[in-house]
DNA sequence: CCGAATGATTGATTTCGGTTAAGAAATTAC
DNA sequence: GTAATTTCTTAACCGAAATCAATCATTCGG
């Protein structure tokens, strides 16, 4: 399992036999049942996670209400970047939708590994960039547009999702209720 | 004026004599007067720009309408990670609200500087970690709560920028029209 | 100091997603 | 295979922000 996180690190930076042993020196894997939790507020987030297989979803509890933020597929990393860099309990809720394979490694080992090998900090570097990016790309979707045009978007960016993810939970990360993305289905099959 | 964006690099990594010598050796200086562009949709970017006096504005042109995304005051940093990252035409638009001092460095000379000084490296892991909170935190606040609750946050934690800022600018960063927040500080002035 | 331009407020109306409530369809569990 | 639960759809109504339009206030240039 650790060979397809190498793999993906790879890409980002290529990484020497030797630095290669220290990382995989440091992971464990775990696996996950269908509604297990990953992550529930308050909690202390000390991990990252690389998911192989199956899927998780994201979300915040706002006054009582759960807002998807993201799902993951096999080969995503998550982490709880607020969580995991200050020590602070989370705001994050993650729960497995699919039974899940997952590769992990520790906060602090990870600092061992930056200290130990500049490569590192590298595809540290690199990663928080992206992770930047495609925060950025849904912020300006959700602002900008309407929700049409967002579910649009969403159905022509990954159309799997309505596959492998109930609507609702779909809706809540377009970040509109349940009734309106299926007022918003009618409108556009009618046309 | 290198002398206090140094400052800044210092907090988040510290630079020996020779690595300060290195950066001071990339950077420029560069003044900016009220409603001049720093960048204008379609521009590479190409620097990191560092404000050491005056303020910027940040907007995306939607439908031909203006979003502002954020406001730049003294010490902060600036790039569009997007361009400068990949090369691409650039979509943001980043113009002068007040008279600017700047220094500024090359994308070309800080991957000479990840090269020579591992240090660099960290600090742009770093500073790309705290643009992703940033950001995370604005996304939360935009999608999780009514335009009302969002500008009480706002003069709360910034209420300098009303001073600084027209209030059109700060509606659009809301993300609302003009006349609603005009509308939203009369309801909370009569009650 | 005055007129023009810019920015803020107010009012009337419209629009769109939320809310509430019900029922239909699909999935799950026994 | 059927009942129970979960998920999805539909409809009527509501409310908050957008839109449209006018007016007021302030700033700026000459």
């Amino acid at each position: 399992m650790t060979d397809r996180l190498l793999q993906q690190l790879n890409t980002i930076a290529s990484l020497t036999e030797t630095e290669e042993q220290a990382f995989v020196a440091v992971t464990t894997t775990r696996r996950l049942r269908k509604k297990e939790w990953l992550m529930r507020q308050g909690d202390i987030c000390r991990m990252v996670t690389f998911i192989y297989s199956g899927s998780l979803r994201l979300f915040h509890t706002v006054d009582g209400e759960e807002k998807t933020i993201q799902f993951f597929f096999e080969n995503a990393l998550y982490t709880d970047y607020l969580s995991f860099l200050t020590g602070q309990p989370t705001l994050e809720n993650v729960q497995a939708l699919e039974d899940c394979a997952l590769v992990q490694f520790s906060r602090a080992d990870l600092e061992q590994l930056y200290q130990q090998h500049p490569v590192f900090e590298r595809i540290g570097r690199i990663s928080a960039e992206r992770a930047f990016l495609s925060l950025s790309a849904r912020n300006t979707l959700l602002t900008n547009q309407s929700p049409e045009i967002r579910y649009q978007q969403l159905i022509q960016a990954r159309p799997d999702l309505f596959q492998r993810v109930p609507q609702y939970h779909i809706a809540s990360f377009l970040g509109i209720k349940p009734e309106s993305l299926s007022r918003i289905r009618k409108r556009m099959a009618t046309r």
